[in-house]
RNA sequence: CGGGGUGUGGCCCAGUUGGUAAGGCGUCUGGUUUGGGACCAGAAGAUCGUGGGUUCAAGUCCCGCCACCCCGACCA
C-alpha cells in the first residue's frame, strides 16, 4: 500500500472527546473513527488489524473442529420470549418493523443457534458439533466507555458446542481453553493473560474468563501466583482462596476480559426442545457450551498493552503491515524495493509522499507502529542499502539492498 | 439511571463587565527547505450543539432539550 493513496492520514491533536488511550491513539493514527459513544468505524489500517485477529481466531477454532457460520443479526422477538430474556436482558437493542413486528439486534446468539442446530443435529451419530461466527454484536450498554474496550457495537467470536453427554462437553471445554491460550500467545498476550474463575451458574461450579492485565481494564482479578490462575470479584467474595490450590495469598490486579467460556448445560436445549436420539432410540437432551471472545476489544487491549510515548507497537502477528518503508526523497529507489517486497508477498506500507518532511514520516511510522521501519535516503543508498529499525528499539543498521527480501521473507 | 464536566470552521482551542468571532493543525496557491511533525507570503472555510426567552444588541445572561467525556450503579 502506498501511503500517498491511503484513505486516512494521521492527526496531531488528541481528540477531545476521548480520554482512553486506545481510542486516542487509534483515532490519531487512522485505525478507527468515532461515530458515537461506543460506536466506531474501522478504517483501512484498523480493518487490517481486525482481520488478522479474526484470522488467528479462525485458525485456532479450526484446530478444535469449529465450523464457521454467519447467523442473522436481526432476531425476532419470539425466540427471546422462549427463553424469557426479551424482558430480562437489559442490554437488548429492540426495534419495531412493519406491522409492529418486534426484533432485537443480536447481543448473543443462543436463541438463534439452538433452533438452528436442532434442524441438523438429531442423532448421537451427529454429535458433538461446534459452530461459531465472527459478527458485530449490539448491546445497549448503559455506559459505553474506554474506546474499543466497551462499545455498544463490537465484534465477537461466539462459538457454541453441542454434546451428547456431560463428559464430552467437559473434554471439549478443556480443548477450547487450550485453543484460547494459543490465540493469546499468538497475539503476544500470553504472559499477561490469566485464566480466571468466575461463577458458573446452574450447570457447573465455575465458568472461566480470560483476563489480560492492564491498568486500562475495568475488572479486578485476584491472582494466585502458585498456579497462575486468577479469580474474579464474585468468586473472591464467596471463597477468598484459589479454587485450584486453596492458596489464600492472592494478589489484586486490574484486567480486561478478553474472552469467556461457559458450560450452558441443557438450559437452551430445554427451552427450544432440542433433543437427540441415543443408540437405544431414546430421546436425550443435548448438552451445550458457549465460548466468547472479542476481537475488537482485543485490538484495544493490545494497544493499551503495547505502546510507548510515540505510538503503537503492534505485535508482528496482527500489525497492519510488517514493514513501513519510508522514502526520503528517493522514491525511485524506494519504489524498486517496494515492488520487490510486494512480489514476495511481504506486507509493506510505502510512504511515498512527496513534499513531506522526514520528521513527519518518522512520527507517522512510530504512531502507526509497524514492526519494522525501512528508510531509503541518499545517505543510506550511499552506504549501499537501506536503514532498518525495529519499532520498539532505537538501534538502527544498514541492510544491503540484496538482503532485504531474504531478511523478511520468512 | 444518579453525580460531575464539555459543546465555537474538518481537528485542537481563545473569546474580558453582553457590542457582531482570534490563533494553531489540516486544506489550497506561490516560494524556500529536505534525517524527527521545517519556514515565508497569500487564500478558502463558522447558521458559535439545538429550541425558546431576556435585551437596542447574545458565543457570552436565563430556561428546556440533545450529544460527548468522567465517577458510580449496571455489564447473560
Amino acid at each position: 500500500m502506498k501511503q500517498s493513496q491511503l484513505f486516512t492520514k494521521t492527526i496531531k491533536e488528541i481528540p477531545k472527546d476521548e480520554t482512553s488511550f486506545n481510542a486516542q491513539i487509534l483515532i490519531r493514527a487512522g485505525f478507527v473513527d468515532k461515530v458515537g459513544a461506543g460506536i466506531y468505524n474501522f478504517l483501512p489500517l484498523g480493518l487490517r488489524v481486525l482481520n488478522k485477529i479474526n484470522n488467528i481466531v479462525r485458525d485456532e477454532m479450526a484446530t478444535i473442529s469449529g465450523q464457521e457460520v454467519l447467523m442473522a443479526a436481526l432476531t425476532p422477538k419470539e425466540v427471546w420470549q422462549t427463553t424469557d430474556r426479551w424482558d430480562n436482558f437489559d442490554a437488548l437493542f429492540k426495534l419495531v418493523g412493519n406491522d409492529d413486528k418486534e426484533y432485537a439486534l443480536g447481543a448473543t446468539h443462543e436463541e438463534i443457534v439452538t433452533p438452528l442446530a436442532k434442524k441438523f443435529l438429531c442423532s448421537y451419530k451427529e454429535l458433538p458439533k461446534s459452530i461459531y461466527q465472527i459478527q458485530v454484536k449490539f448491546r445497549n450498554e448503559p455506559r459505553a466507555k474506554a474506546g474499543l474496550l466497551r462499545g455498544r457495537e463490537f465484534f465477537m467470536k461466539d462459538m457454541y458446542s453441542f454434546h451428547a453427554n456431560q463428559a464430552d462437553l467437559d473434554q471439549y471445554y478443556e480443548e477450547v481453553k487450550a485453543a484460547y491460550f494459543r490465540i493469546y500467545a499468538r497475539l503476544g498476550l500470553e504472559d499477561l493473560t490469566y485464566l480466571t474463575y468466575s461463577s458458573g451458574g446452574a450447570f457447573s461450579q465455575f465458568s472461566h474468563e480470560f483476563q489480560t492485565l492492564t491498568e486500562a481494564g475495568e475488572d479486578h482479578i485476584y491472582i494466585c501466583s502458585d498456579c497462575r490462575v486468577a479469580v474474579n470479584r464474585e468468586i473472591i467474595k464467596e471463597h477468598n482462596f484459589c479454587p485450584v490450590c486453596q492458596n489464600k495469598n492472592l494478589t489484586e490486579a486490574k484486567a480486561i476480559e478478553v474472552g469467556n467460556i461457559f458450560k450452558l448445560g441443557t438450559k437452551f436445549s430445554k427451552a427450544f426442545d432440542m433433543k437427540y436420539m441415543d443408540d437405544n432410540g431414546q430421546a436425550q437432551e443435548v448438552i451445550m457450551g458457549c465460548y466468547g471472545l472479542g476481537p475488537s476489544r482485543i485490538m484495544g487491549t493490545v494497544v493499551e498493552v503495547f505502546n510507548d510515548q510515540r505510538g503503537i507497537i503492534w505485535p508482528e502477528s496482527i500489525a497492519p503491515f510488517k514493514i513501513h518503508l519510508l522514502s526520503l526523497k528517493e522514491n525511485e529507489a524506494a519504489n524498486e524495493i517496494y515492488l520487490e517486497l510486494i512480489k514476495n508477498n511481504i506486507e509493506v506500507l510505502f510512504d511515498d509522499r512527496e513534499e513531506i518532511a522526514a520528521g513527519e514520516k518518522f512520527a507517522d511510522a512510530d504512531l502507526i507502529g509497524c514492526p519494522y521501519r525501512l528508510v531509503v535516503s541518499a545517505k543510506t543508498l550511499q552506504a549501499g542499502g537501506v536503514e532498518i529499525k525495529a519499532r520498539p528499539s532505537d538501534q538502527m543498521g544498514i541492510i544491503p539492498l540484496n538482503q532485504i527480501i531474504n531478511k523478511f521473507s520468512h
